[in-house]
DNA sequence: CGTCAGTTTGACACGAATCAAAGTGAGTGG
DNA sequence: CCACTCACTTTGATTCGTGTCAAACTGACG
């Protein structure tokens, strides 16, 4: 249950003069392509999403996943050019700021420029994370660590708590995110499904069991506090 | 050559409030334990340290490294809990904030709470490459871009241009940093060394090439525009 | 019916971990 | 001054995890 803290009306007023619009994204569309001076900061108000960079010969790495209440493109707007990719995983809205007045918003915003501070923060939390999982753990530790990360995630920005939580990812998206080749991914990922932890169904991600992947990943799961949304 | 933006007279009258002292630490001495409960957001005045994670069985993650005008305990500051640990490289000279001024900080100084947003988002950028690096590079490639990595940021805030400059690492940093092993490090860090890329004398390493390491990673550096120092 | 993205499996190769051991130099205490 | 320890570096032998290669299978789609 995500806890989104209470704008005031200035506030809220501020972020709907921007948006512009909505971003309808088709399923594995490149929403924002790598250095293209883009000149706009994003929420995602729904679907997933993740940001990747890639060698010049081609390998990809994944870097985290976006789901909603995420913010995209900070980095761009903060310091330039975009560093990374974005890609949907599903049908995606999103919300537009205009960069150029990212120094309006800090001014007269300053509740709004927390929340961004906050979230750049849990960003970097989610990151030291992800560093931590493909630095030091084998590739079963990994696979277990992200999906039991993905299912949390998933969890806190459910709407309805009944609802069946399924990750939207194929295993190449897994294999990319882990470091690892899609072949020893696939066989990794079929060791979880054997011990019952996971269920592998149409190129989506179903968890069993939270808890026993947390457990064989050494993972304590997120410890979060206050969530804003903007 | 870094680029210290002008402060203004109030800003500087702020930040002076909360400098409480000077907290010198020994080569190698923990600064901040993780899971500590600290109210305090510091800003590394000179120095090295470094941040990293551990497993409960020992593997370590170097997380990133830090150096003058760096932030360091942001996540603390804003979220709760320290995520991770610190240690000093060298003796360091650290600026220290109170996180309950934080709220004000934003409020009254919003140049200071772009300038946080502007080095979160610079963080996030720097662990986005290392995740690159090590999910998709070679040992060899990691090593190079590593070391090529910190011989830039080294330059970036050297005070005199003309100085020789120094990593003052140990080759066990460089495996939790790149996720090897130490002996893998090692015959990986003599192989650049015979290529006359580096050199390692006295648990430092001195970059004779960088240019040449990073063609061998394939990284481009950094692309920085503007750079706070608060 | 063919194509294509994604999943699955087996055989083999290779890069990196592990094991073992020795060398170096700084620091310490006798 | 020497002997000792300790952190760090170095090297070789061997093991093991993961990558690569190859091929087949599945289901969606045109």
């Amino acid at each position: 249950m995500p806890q989104f803290r209470a704008f005031t009306p200035e506030e809220l007023k501020f972020i709907a003069s921007f948006k512009i619009g909505e971003l309808n994204a088709e399923t594995g569309t490149v929403v924002l392509q790598e250095g293209a001076h883009n000149a706009h900061l994003y929420t995602l108000l729904s679907g997933w999403a993740f940001r990747y960079k890639t060698l010049e010969d081609g390998r990809r790495q994944i870097l985290n996943y976006m789901l909603p209440g995420d913010l995209l493109g900070l980095q761009g707007s903060v310091i330039g050019d975009m560093e990374h990719s974005v890609e949907a995983l599903s049908p995606v809205v999103l919300c537009v700021f205009r960069r150029d007045k990212l120094d309006e918003l800090f001014r007269n915003h300053p509740g709004l420029g927390f929340d961004i501070a906050w979230l750049a923060s849990r960003e970097e939390r989610m990151l030291d994370e992800h560093l931590l999982s493909i630095g030091r753990r084998s590739a079963l530790e990994r696979a277990a660590y992200l999906l039991a990360f993905l299912h949390k995630r998933a969890e806190a920005v459910q709407a309805s708590k009944g609802e069946l939580i399924v990750l939207p990812i194929s295993q190449l998206h897994v294999a990319d995110t882990l470091g690892l080749s899609i072949v020893h991914t696939n066989k990794t990922l079929r060791k979880l499904a054997d011990r019952g932890l996971i269920r592998w169904l149409d190129r989506t991600c179903r968890v069993l069991d939270v808890a026993g992947l947390m457990e064989l990943a050494g993972w304590e799961g997120p410890s979060e506090r206050r969530r804003p949304l903007i």
